[in-house]
RNA sequence: GGGCGAUUGGCUCAGCUGGCUAGAGCGCCACGGUGACAACGUGGAGAUCAUUGGUUCGAGUCCAAUAUCGCCCACCA
């Protein structure tokens, strides 16, 4: 016996002390070592101000195991964590602190305001990372990084002006989408569009000089305070005459034209538009082209300006209230429809966006979108699973200008200095002293600052040193894989590439492998409004971070949205407390001599021989499973090894050697017991690091932590067919004898004479050999091997397999009625087996199209099932004649 | 309007390149306090793999269509 392991399996004994002892020994640290390969993971930056929640603990559970298995591997790995500063989002935040306080941003200032955003960023910073330790991450601390670090500010500066300087950052007046809430515009991937059940308004517009109207369909009739012209289809015969003519605009009374444009589809509504250039996309395509100048009549927020007249000041949805009142009252309304429409609202507060007119700066995104795709078609960048390559292709190829600048404080500011004398706009890494074309001294930086995703799109390489030529940024870069949700794909993955490739040459990694989302038992969305969130740190409290982490890594696959239930936890909770259990078991039984030597393979038994070659089989499986991402599979499979194989049948087989004293039989079993159960943890130690590291530690003489220790390889000289195949037989004679038995009920204390009826000399043989097996496994009392049935009696109940007959007499306890039944029962299952095989069999075909080995397996399962067959008609004839 | 995903025992899901006698966990039924584990063991019941066609020697797996649910994208006022 080695040493003792408290009795259940308690995860928080040992957590946080193991979590300290890997950090303590810098087992997360990341060197550059030539000798090695390297396999970098960059961690997808949590909000510095946020809390874990599932899907962080999800996508970090498995970059946690990919970190642990690359490093067992023997790679030098870096997993690198860091923190975004999520500016709307923060900002946001702290505006309402100080709004609980009675104060403004504007009030307060800037600078005092961004002091408050630091504050509380240092505040509320490190809660996540401490979350992220309860998980079990191996990252890298040292290394953290936080977008807004002056390293990674300095790369942001430096792409901005390079990009600025190719030409592929301009500032310019186009519509953009406008948060009244945030008062910031926002790009087009932070609009959500939501089907709204809404109205769409028919206004008649009266024809200057004339007694007629044109009536317009529009679905914000508020904002028929900026229309400047009135379109119709050039072909459309309705309106023909109306072109070049002048309409009045209704309450508002200006004159404007009718114009013809493709633009307009004479099929929708009156046929006739209303064209608003300032607030609305199409319209201000079509004010372009007809030069129709602009007019903004909102403020940004959402109120509208003096251009409203006698609206000003009103609210939009007043403001359109009062206007269709006013205008059903003028005697301009035509008609009120219900109609379907898709709204954009700001992803971050949900406010309905306003499209409107706005001097922003934007990336021109079709230069750099070429190369971005081409990665991907070339094989450059895969997506796991693939599908999603489809969407990032999909998304690239119709993508349009990124608007970047952000009406906020919190982030950083554009090096973009202007003139206050002549206008001059200057891009640069230091603040100019005065203007580079008319020397004033008058100068002053853009206010704004820069879309979060402008940061986060440098990720990959700004944590690395980037612009500098870093020892980290060339070994480490480029990455190995991403992981992460598939809803940031737009606002995230495809940045990185673009901005990588552009700034690299280089795609920032090999794969993204995405996750879906984590929802409740019932499939809903786990959010705060619901309350239906699971907090991962609950979870972990209650049953242990390793059970958490096989919950959220088993029982889906990539990209699928998967259903948390604490049912599952608790079973793998239990599958913990199984490993912990057997581990117990083999220790009691372990001398800690005899454990460290070599297993001497001319004393290996059947059931030794069979399981060395079942973990040969798993550890290749679980690989080859890892490699491709295949993580729940890798798994389940490591699961089912571990309780049924090796627990289920290799300890309850070798029992008795343990207690018997055949020494070398006994030390032997001792040897195969602790050696598969290092495979175990190792295999195991990616998924389950806690428990494994912990077991590990409490093997005899363990020198290294199991975190560094090497992951097993596949042996093919451990590979035995024979016993698997003879272990096969020996458990099939055992569940069909267990079996029988009880559905005979026949309790298991009574122990009976095993009689095995073959003539099989390979059977025979194993039967013989493995008598142990029946004694122990299948209530047996005494074993006889005979070949015919003679002497036998009725009085037993028997089991039918190939080329082998088992029965076990037991006077006294049968019921014939109802082993009748159940030889029936077993008779119409080999019927249908039957019938299969000789179906296909029989089928030309088949026989001469299907590949060798599938034909000949057919082949061997109907020798079997014919075989089997006979013996049951046999019993079963014998039986009834007995009745 | 386009695109995608899901549909497998009562529930939640696996099932990778077609060969499967369709698996697991939970739940259910029966038995079991045996010297790792009742957070357990043993045995059992329970599935025409959504429907319909097709390809193939062979389809849960590939193709097409349909249905239901869910998601994403899209400037039609």
């Amino acid at each position: 016996m080695v040493e003792n392991l408290p009795k259940t399996y308690n995860p928080k004994d040992f957590e946080d002390r193991l979590y300290k002892f890997w950090k303590d020994n810098e087992y997360f640290k990341a060197k550059v070592d030539r000798n090695k390969k390297p396999f970098t993971i960059m961690m997808p930056p949590p909000n510095v101000t946020g809390n874990l929640h599932m899907g962080h603990a999800l996508n970090n559970t498995i970059q946690d195991v990919l970190i642990r298995w690359m490093r067992m591997e023997g790679y030098e790995t870096l997993w690198l964590p860091g923190t975004d500063h999520a500016s709307i989002s923060t900002e946001a935040k702290v505006v309402e602190k100080i709004s609980a306080e009675g104060k403004t941003k504007e009030e307060l200032g800037r600078e005092a305001f961004i002091e408050e955003a630091w504050d509380w960023t240092r505040k509320y910073g490190g809660t996540i990372y401490n979350q992220l330790e309860k998980l079990g991450v191996s990252c890298d601390w040292s290394r953290k990084r936080f977008t807004l670090d002056e390293g990674l500010s300095r790369a942001v500066e430096e792409v901005f002006i390079r990009l600025y300087e190719k030409g592929l950052i301009y500032r310019g007046d186009r519509i953009i989408n406008w948060c009244p809430s945030c008062k910031t515009a926002i790009s087009d991937a932070e609009v959500e569009h939501k089907d709204t059940l809404g109205n769409i308004w028919h206004i008649r517009y009266p024809i200057k000089g004339e007694d007629r109207f044109i009536t317009i369909a529009t679905t914000r009739p508020e904002t028929m305070l900026g229309d400047l012209a009135v379109a119709v289809n050039p072909e459309d015969e309705r309106y023909k005459d109306l072109i070049g003519k002048t309409a009045i605009l209704p309450l508002v009374n200006r004159e404007i034209p009718i114009i013809a444009d493709d633009y307009v589809d004479m099929e929708f509504g009156t046929g006739a538009v209303k064209i608003t250039p300032s607030h609305d996309p199409n319209d201000f395509e079509v004010g372009e082209r007809h030069n129709l100048g602009q007019c903004i009549i909102m403020n940004e927020d959402g109120t509208i300006n003096e251009n409203g007249g006698k609206y000003n000041g009103l609210d939009r949805y007043e403001a359109r209230k009062r206007i269709v009142e006013d205008l059903e009252e003028e005697g301009y309304l035509v008609e009120v429809k219900d109609h379907d429409n898709s709204v954009g609202h700001c992803e971050r507060c949900k406010t309905v966006v306003e499209p409107l007119i706005s001097k922003q700066w934007f990336v021109k995104m079709e230069p750099l979108a070429k190369p971005a795709l081409q990665a991907y078609y070339n094989g450059e960048l895969n997506f796991i699973p693939d599908r999603f390559g489809k969407i990032y292709t999909h998304w690239l190829e119709g993508i349009k200008d990124w608007c970047i600048s952000r009406q906020l404080w919190w982030g950083h500011r554009l090096p973009v200095y202007y003139c206050e004398d002549c206008g001059e706009t200057m891009v640069s890494r230091e603040a100019p002293e005065k203007c580079t074309k008319c020397d004033s001294e008058n100068i002053y930086q853009d206010p704004d600052t820069l879309d979060t995703w402008f940061s986060s799109a440098l990720w990959p390489f700004s944590t690395l040193g980037w612009p500098e030529n870093t020892e980290d940024l060339q070994y480490f870069f480029p990455t190995d894989v991403l992981i992460t949700g598939y809803d940031i794909i737009f606002f995230w993955v495809v940045r990185m590439v673009f901005s990588s490739l552009e700034q690299t040459g280089k795609v920032p990694f090999k794969d993204v492998l995405l996750t879906g989302l984590v929802r409740d038992a019932l499939g809903r969305k786990m959010s705060k409004s619901l309350g239906n969130g699971i907090d991962p740190l609950y979870v972990i409290n209650e049953y242990g971070a390793d059970a958490l982490r096989f919950t959220l890594v088993t029982g889906n696959t990539p990209g699928n949205d998967m259903r948390f239930s604490m049912e599952r936890v608790e079973a793998n909770r239990n599958f913990a407390n199984k490993l912990w259990n057997a581990t117990r078991f083999v220790l009691m039984n372990l001398d800690e001599e005899v454990a460290m030597e070599d297993i001497d393979s001319e004393l290996l038994e059947e059931e030794d021989k069979w399981i060395l070659s079942r973990i040969n089989t798993v550890i290749k499986e679980v690989t080859e499973n890892l490699e491709k991402y295949e993580i729940g599979l890798a798994a389940q499979k490591i699961y089912d090894f571990i309780w049924d194989e090796y627990c289920d049948w290799y300890i309850e087989m070798v029992k008795p050697r343990l207690y018997g004293n055949n020494k070398d039989s006994k030390e032997t079993a001792e040897k195969v017991l602790i050696k598969v159960l290092e495979n175990i943890l190792k295999l195991l130690h990616p998924f389950m690091p806690f428990i494994t590291e912990e077991i590990w530690q409490h093997l005899p003489q363990r020198k290294e932590a199991l975190i560094v220790s090497k992951w097993p390889v596949y042996d093919e000289k451990n590979k035995d067919l024979e016993a698997e195949k003879r272990m096969a037989f020996i458990m099939d004679a055992i569940k069909g004898i267990r079996n029988a038995r009880q559905e005979m009920n026949i309790p298991p204390s009574k122990k009976a004479t095993i009689i095995f009826v073959t003539k099989d000399e390979k059977i025979k043989d194993i039967i013989d050999y493995g008598k142990r097996y029946f004694i122990n496994l299948a209530s047996g009392e005494n074993i006889i091997i005979q070949e015919d049935k003679n002497n036998l009696g009725e009085d037993n109940v028997s089991v039918v397999l190939d080329r082998c007959e088992i029965f076990v007499p037991l006077k006294d306890l049968i019921d014939f009625d109802k082993e009748i039944e159940r030889l029936e029962k077993e008779k119409e299952k080999i019927e249908d087996e039957l019938k299969r095989a000789r179906g296909k069999l029989s089928n030309k075909d088949f026989v001469n199209k299907a590949p060798e080995h599938i034909v000949a397996k057919e082949r061997e399962k109907l020798k079997k099932y014919e075989d089997m067959m006979e013996k049951v008609v046999e019993r079963l004839a014998s039986l009834k004649s007995n009745q």
